[in-house]
DNA sequence: ATTTATCGGTAGTATTACTACACAAGTGAT
DNA sequence: ATCACTTGTGTAGTAATACTACCGATAAAT
């Protein structure tokens, strides 16, 4: 007769996720898993929800207190999230509070005073600048540096926002050393991309990854032997007619009030490739950077 | 005789910096008061400077006994520092661990690998947004807010990086429901201040706020009856010339290597000013910015 | 309705942070 | 140079806190 398999199989393992912070932010698990939490448990989550801070500085007892639980109670729901014990769950919870109460448990409101406003935005920005750098793959990265160094001039193009960002890189030009193009307007963006050539590297900026005239541009691009870099904010179409694809993640700008948070991230990454490709170029281009600065400085002031 | 003054005067107060955040990063303020401390303490100071994570994680045995010297001490050294004791210390070290290592204590070096250069710049500009988040005082922006809503017309102005701030702060003009120039080149800059009106209010961006034709610029339009917004890195000429001031403190780009993360902060200061000037605007405008935005994704993917 | 498994609280224990005290080292004055 | 005195550091003890083992209650399943 057969025999069913071992019944300890029903707990294989509590969670699979690290103690520390590399993945989702805590009041995020905290929502997703309130299910698979105990009633009395929940009791403890709600309070965290509420009254993060108070939780911050609180001893066990005193959460205990204010939730209407008794202190194991409190400690089953630190180890329930996988945690080594209630300090350990402090620890986190602090880490993730200094970056701001996420966005998705602050939403924009008509009637939110200025001050209120400006710290949910701040957060917001904070909390998904730290997730796109917790999912930002270095290695694409690398091979972006890599193609960038080698290259003989450098086409930036995006639409909108992703257009702004363009600008943004191509103004860097001084740390890439090679000339760097950030063309407005369709035409001349394609007209750029078409007359590429094996040593153009083409970075096609797109938060959506679907804007058709930039997969278009993209591959003209390569027809004419270019490399073309993709900074997007997720799997898309456009990620499949490219060398290398950055993808920078940040929090989805589901509610159109919260601003598009998408082009501070790839900023960021821009700075990188930047810095990246400067000192991959060694130090006499770096003193010519250097010279290049000091002197700005002195016509900025009018000397 | 004379007598000397009492000697209590001696202890005022050990502290002026509240316990909880709204000073400098802490390992900042731990260089700058290393003086201060006492020989065994300063052990205990370089222990955590070098190894924060540990220090986080772990008891006050395990720290008296890597440090080399006994718990009071650690102890001595938190409260020294104003924290209420040992627990407060650490949670506190974890809020700041949680932006990164502050960018003084983690210079950009020629032979930094990509990973660590990225952690690098991440760890910098986040570290420097929540500086900005500090500085900031709100009441400059409810008095900005209070100009921009009654505008008839916005001009954004700026050299360099900041040109490109301009530019995307005009490209937010659907949000601030009037027309928005960012002329780039100074003299278009330099016509459209001086072809301003009582209605129009110019923002001016410059870091530095030294930078002379756009003093200039601003002179100008105050002179036609325009208000004026400047927005800079702190003290300087340019802000004695205008009506209101935004001041948004970033770390000094000291380091050349460093990219200049004050962009990114005047960024969110603008996503700030839009937003609160969309929201002073009323519901209807709302309608009408939210329409605008499901249409342009329809023709972004060419549908 | 009874058994069984799951859940929540009471009581106890081992750590851990914190404090009072005493010794040592450095400093200034007689 | 020696002595009083301040300052700094460690030892020993205490109160608290986090954590654990156990048992009663409650809900679910048969």
């Amino acid at each position: 007769m057969y025999e069913p398999p071992p019944a300890t199989l029903a707990a294989p393992e509590s969670l699979p996720v690290p103690t520390m912070g590399s993945g989702e932010p805590l009041l995020q698990r905290l929502a997703s898993e309130f299910g698979s939490l105990r009633k009395s448990e929940r009791k403890v989550a709600v309070m965290v929800a509420e009254n993060p801070e108070f939780f911050m500085h609180s001893t066990m007892a005193a959460v205990a207190e204010a939730a209407g639980v008794s202190e194991p109670t409190v400690m089953r729901f630190c180890t329930s999230l996988g945690f080594d014990g209630f300090q350990s769950f402090k620890i986190n919870l602090a880490q993730t509070l200094a970056l701001g109460i996420p966005a998705t448990h602050s939403a924009i409101n008509d009637d939110d005073s200025i001050p209120e406003l400006t710290t949910k935005i701040f957060d917001h920005t904070l909390t998904s600048l730290d997730r796109a750098r917790r999912n930002l793959d270095t290695r694409q990265i690398e091979s972006a540096v890599a193609m960038l160094v080698t290259a003989s001039n450098i086409i930036f193009i995006g639409f909108g926002a992703s257009g702004i960002v363009a600008q943004d890189a191509a103004q860097k030009f001084p740390l890439f050393g090679v000339p760097c193009l950030a063309p407005i307007d369709a035409h001349q963006q394609f007209m750029a991309a078409s007359s590429s050539t094996p040593g153009t590297v083409l970075v096609v900026i797109s938060n959506t990854g679907r804007t058709k005239p930039l997969i278009e541009m993209a591959r003209q691009a390569k027809r004419n032997g270019a490399s073309v870099i993709a900074i997007a904010g997720g799997d898309a179409p456009l990620l499949s007619e490219t060398d290398v694809n950055i993808v920078v993640k940040t929090f989805d700008d589901t509610d159109f009030y919260t601003p598009t948070v998408s082009r501070l991230a790839v900023l960021v990454v821009i700075d990188i490739l930047a810095t990246s490709v400067a000192t991959g170029r060694g130090p006499e281009h770096l003193g010519r950077v250097r010279a290049m600065k000091h002197d700005l400085t002195s016509f900025r002031n009018g000397d």
